[in-house]
DNA sequence: CAAGTGATTAGC
DNA sequence: CTAATCACTTGC
């Protein structure tokens, strides 16, 4: 499943002069389209917004909620099917620093356990939405093995509306990894 | 624990 | 056009 294959994997995504500001994702959630009630495409629900989920994998899907927030998703098919991988954490690697500055007096491990927070973190809006993950603005790489050992699985957040999609346990994350959403990460 | 926030969507 | 909703965060 590639919600679970991009745990470990680095997101990349350089300030406009050069420095990189990354992290390696360890929170995931999986959103199948047509299927899944919690997902924006909902019953092939086909708009200006969720246009980009049915973009070929591999492309950024970013959208805007709750009147302040982005989040940033990685969509995994092919084109016309709506599948896309929210995420939910990042630990961060590089450019702690400017992540410190535009989290404005966070401590480090808040900067980006929590999908709003990732975005402000890493200057992620929804200029990136549509962005080819091979191009240069954001993309992924290689970061760090995780053995299935570590991966925990659990019911999604925020979805409360999705009755018999909520409990399906289509969040990944990494194991006793601090930097998991602090509403997710169950003791 | 509850409110805030505004783009997006559905419903007239 | 207007009203309701929301894949969240923060501060009481």
């Amino acid at each position: 499943m590639v919600a679970r294959d991009l745990l470990g994997k680095l997101l990349v995504v350089p300030m406009p002069d050069g420095p990189r500001v990354s992290g390696i994702i360890v929170e995931t959630e999986a959103y199948r389209g047509p299927q899944d009630r919690a997902s924006h495409a909902y019953g092939g629900r086909r708009t200006k917004r969720t246009e980009t989920m049915y973009s070929i994998g591999g492309t950024a899907y970013v959208y805007f909620v709750y009147g302040m927030y982005n989040q940033f998703n990685v969509v995994t098919n092919v084109r016309d099917i709506p599948h896309a991988v929210l995420i939910r954490a990042l630990e961060p690697v590089e450019g702690i620093e400017i992540m410190r500055g535009r989290r404005h007096g966070q401590s480090d491990h808040n900067l980006t356990n929590g999908p709003g927070k990732l975005c402000i973190a890493l200057d992620i809006d929804r200029q990136l939405d549509a962005a080819d993950l091979a191009g240069d603005r954001v993309w992924l790489e290689e970061g760090r093995q995780v053995p299935r050992s570590k991966v925990a699985t659990g019911p999604r957040i925020g979805i409360d509306y999705a009755e018999e999609w909520i409990e399906k346990p289509w969040r990944f994350w990494i194991r006793d990894n601090p930097f998991v959403s602090r509403h997710s990460s169950k003791k």
